[in-house]
DNA sequence: TCGCTGTATACTGTAGGCAGTCGACGACAA
DNA sequence: TTGTCGTCGACTGCCTACAGTATACAGCGA
């Protein structure tokens, strides 16, 4: 039978469809989760899912399992699944591991940093910088992402760059909002990390990664402490409020 | 129906009987891979799986997806999953990471000690040591795991400590081998270790636990340079030899 | 009015089965 | 002999269905 796309009724966003079924299942509910579609603490009932999407329950419940395997949702046996609740406590820890992380792969990147590289770098960080100007804060975020990520994979240890780069689509999560306070002076940020890099200099790359890294955390921190949190992350579970969509 | 015991036929270790069917699997599976019942490589058909196990192929799939996740098995969409085979390359940057992420969990062990999280220390500390006169190579592995996870713990990023975990446990996989060379050695540094933590010094506890993962680093390297490695860590896929046990 | 118990409901966990697909092997042609 | 095509087998991906279980609500008794 030929798949029936997605069913792309209402807030189920559209896909350009990978190799498997599941596979589409994680990218749609991911999408619900960051777009906030699915807020916090809410549980996922497998068969709504599935109707919602238009499949059956087996490839949502394996979509739910990869989610829970990346910390997206808590798959409470029995109980299913529920859309992970960060407490400003783990968002704060996360944030410290992905210092820990990105800066020993700075460290490394400038160890091993190749022409070809640095070039890749600087493509990133313009297309950033030009987001930036433009006040394209979407873009922008994605750039961001985009050249983190690069420098993990230029420190030539791939288990350090996967390991990286998961902790930094989690992190990219409430990461939006900051990004728009500070702007401008993380991609000068960013632009001397590349200089450093390029120049080889281990110590300097590893600093100044530190210190972005380290004030996006405190920028993060701060914002949160205004606005005091979500709306009470306990286990919702109402009688089904007839639609997935919002809350 | 009262579920069937997971058929201790064979090979397949007999287990507690957690939660869900598929955590059973999940471990049954993860046991097997340990103890090297199934070679890096080998394709694992879930229906085999299944019947020698004595579930359907339900529950097996959801387990593999699980030890996929922590990176145990690949998972090619449309070809089933294999058991992984890691290179003497992927072994370096993961202990690497390794290094990496207990080093900074000791040195946060050590801001944030508390006795009686030192206590506990000890008490594992002599543990390990006692099964290292003993030439109990097992329970000293079991008891060296479990203090890494100790100090991770004990650094109070949970997030840390999950990751490192995660990281430990693959870790463990090429572990045994080496601690049979280090034993002593090994668990005396353990000592310093934990003195540092118990004084608070962050930078002494940093650096004895820096040393001594690169020391295993390096120990696990040298061996695997004389016996040159596995045999040849290529898609196994043969007519199935109509047992999974040996290889 | 408050607490307890029984019942109904909805959801998860698991089983079994079907269809599509990938790979291997053998036959045929160059 | 070598390359290509067709057939066969096996396995995965997905769907439907059933059983078990936890939760919520209503009714009953104190």
């Amino acid at each position: 039978m030929v798949r029936s796309e997605l069913a792309n009724s209402g807030a189920a966003p559209k896909i350009p469809r990978p190799a498997t079924l599941r596979e589409s299942v994680f990218e749609a509910i991911l999408e619900l989760i960051i777009r906030g579609s699915l807020s916090p603490g809410q549980h996922l009932a497998e068969s709504e899912l599935a109707e919602m999407l238009g499949v059956s329950r087996q490839p949502v419940r394996e979509a739910l399992q990869m989610l829970s395997g990346e910390g997206w949702v808590d798959l409470r046996p029995g109980h299913g699944a529920f859309v992970h609740a960060p407490t400003v406590e783990e968002a704060d820890q996360l944030l410290a591991v992905r210092t820990l992380l990105e800066t020993e792969s700075a460290r490394l990147a400038a160890a091993n940093a190749t022409p070809d590289g640095v070039a890749r770098l600087r493509e990133v960080c313009a297309r950033g910088l030009a987001a930036v100007q433009a006040d394209d804060v979407e873009s922008a975020v994605a750039a961001n992402s985009e050249l983190h990520a690069l420098v993990t994979e230029l420190s030539g240890n791939r288990v350090l760059s996967e390991l990286a780069s998961q902790v930094s689509r989690r992190v990219r999560w409430y990461h939006t909002p900051v990004a728009r306070q500070r702007g401008h002076a993380s991609w000068e940020e960013h632009t001397r990390l590349i200089d450093a890099i390029e120049a080889g200099d281990q110590g300097r790359a590893e600093q100044i990664m530190r210190e972005h890294t380290e004030h996006t955390r405190r920028s993060y921190l701060e914002q949160r402490a205004e606005a005091p949190a979500e709306p009470a992350p306990m286990p919702q579970r109402r009688r089904r409020p007839r639609s997935l969509s919002a809350s």
